[in-house]
DNA sequence: TGCCGATATCGGCGATTGTCAATATCATAC
DNA sequence: GTATGATATTGACAATCGCCGATATCGGCA
């Protein structure tokens, strides 16, 4: 769509679409998703479901983690407190104060092989 | 891109690229932005600043207003409040609680003409 | 009325996206 | 080692995107 460049445009547009958003929001609930629940949030074929994964992956919103031959993926906390910190910049205009501004800016995950 | 049908995911897909983005950050300081002044922002043509405003007020985003012969832009509260709800429901699951969820779904500009 | 500056729309382009079927990879169990 | 189930990758497609130049519309002003 556009230059991946920006790490916070990077972040939005993951996020923004609705199987994207509904896997976000089963892993919102804090526990650890297997990536074979995803199938049934958004009626996606598995390999579309997967390709979503990798795209919040490299995003940096979610982190996965193998036990046994099932994969685990939970949210990234950096990511959740990079996008309330986005959300935060357009607070009310008079309480747009320190909160939210200046909070790390999430690194997109920089995976490693590929 | 995707299906515009959920109301969250197009106001995320509207935020979700750099000259949008860039422009919404002008617009978080409260005040009214004359659209002759979007165009420093981002290095974009002028017909590229009216389409991506048409998008971010057609998302919901930003309200207009004629003065003389120019038009202004404001941020739409209830975009924001809503992209912070968003924001909130993915908070660390020990404090996800009453705040951020159940606020108002802005509705689209049901633009009137268009 | 006609001109001029500000903004929007139109038409087209290259690039990117979301999706799938088919296939490959990897870990476990037999 | 082989079969099996879970996940990732590949390759292709239609649809959409961001961008621009050209042009149209709209207000104010002479």
């Amino acid at each position: 769509m556009k230059r991946p460049t920006d790490p916070d445009t990077l972040l939005l547009q993951a996020a923004a679409d609705p199987s994207r958003l509904a896997i976000l929001r089963q892993l919102a609930g804090g526990n650890d998703v297997c990536a074979c629940d995803f199938v049934g949030c958004c009626d996606v074929a598995q390999p579309t479901i997967s390709h979503h994964l990798k795209v919040l992956r490299e995003a940096g919103w979610v982190r996965s983690e193998r036990r046994a031959s099932f994969i685990y993926y939970r949210l990234d906390p950096a990511a959740v407190a990079r996008f309330r910190a986005i959300a935060g910049e357009f607070a009310a205009p008079s309480l747009n104060r320190a909160s939210a501004r200046s909070l790390p800016v999430i690194e997109p995950q920089a995976l490693p092989s590929a």
